[in-house]
DNA sequence: ATAATTGCAAAGGATTTGCAATGCA
DNA sequence: TGCATTGCAAATCCTTTGCAATTAT
């Protein structure tokens, strides 16, 4: 009846759950938990941030949206499917996506130095952008 | 008297925060607050936590240590003179450094596609280590 | 009918902060 | 003495969770 290894768990559709996947897919701004809220919350009064939460969790465990946890208090959310935007600069009053071609000589490296099987990398630059560098 | 910018806030000597600094120095596995609470408090039966993460913050302001957002709950840190150590494995378990030479080619990438001036990066790596691969 | 999902509110964990007491310069 | 620093506890912020009601299959 049930798989030996991993209870599995039988997937229901949810209206919450598509229209958080769906507006983090129609953004590249990489939003917070709250953003997503605020954003849902006049379509579906009744949507409440525990739920965004939730949903969030049960996307990550299915492989949909990946969680970054830049800096801010904030972690940002983004879908999976982004791939070429893994890395950022910090400045104190910007994030900004850095698109670099992806580097995959870098994870060779990581694995020949550490031993692990490496999957993915992530940089984060920090520096000072435009408007700190000369402010209008 | 004062600054016009910036108010001048003059410098005490803490022991508190002195022995909070050597710890971080005394050590490469980039320890969390509550660690270095941990391993003051027989020392300073006294200290609090509070104390701690005020340091803690001073010293990220005076640019003597790094904070690190490694994915966990806990904010890591590490003193700023450790420059190579930059890099980490996550896996489900554990978090390891990837002492990778320094590349400062990512920097002027960077800089050149964003137009910030880029100060510095670190790179996250994600993966399984060997216990995960092939557990004993 | 069964079990996943929801909304709500309360709990949680890491970090910050207000305040009176302390201690360095 | 003046003001940074401390310890304590309460507050804050983001996130998780327990529970009864709702909803999808």
């Amino acid at each position: 009846m049930s798989n030996q290894e991993t209870l599995q768990v039988q997937h229901k559709n949810s209206k919450q759950r598509e229209r958080i996947f769906q507006i983090l897919c129609s953004t590249d701004s990489h939003p917070t938990a709250d953003w997503v809220y605020a954003k849902l919350k006049p379509e579906i009064p009744s949507l409440s941030l525990g739920t965004v939460y939730r949903n969030l969790r049960i996307l990550m465990e299915r492989a949909k949206i990946r969680r970054l946890e830049n800096g801010s208090s904030f972690d940002r959310l983004m879908p999976i499917s982004m791939r070429i935007i893994i890395s950022f600069v910090n400045c104190v009053n910007q994030v900004m996506d850095v698109e670099l071609p992806h580097n995959e000589t870098l994870n060779s490296e990581a694995a020949r130095v550490t031993g692990f099987q490496i999957d993915d990398h992530r940089i984060d630059f920090t520096g000072i952008c435009k408007d700190c560098l000369s402010p209008s």
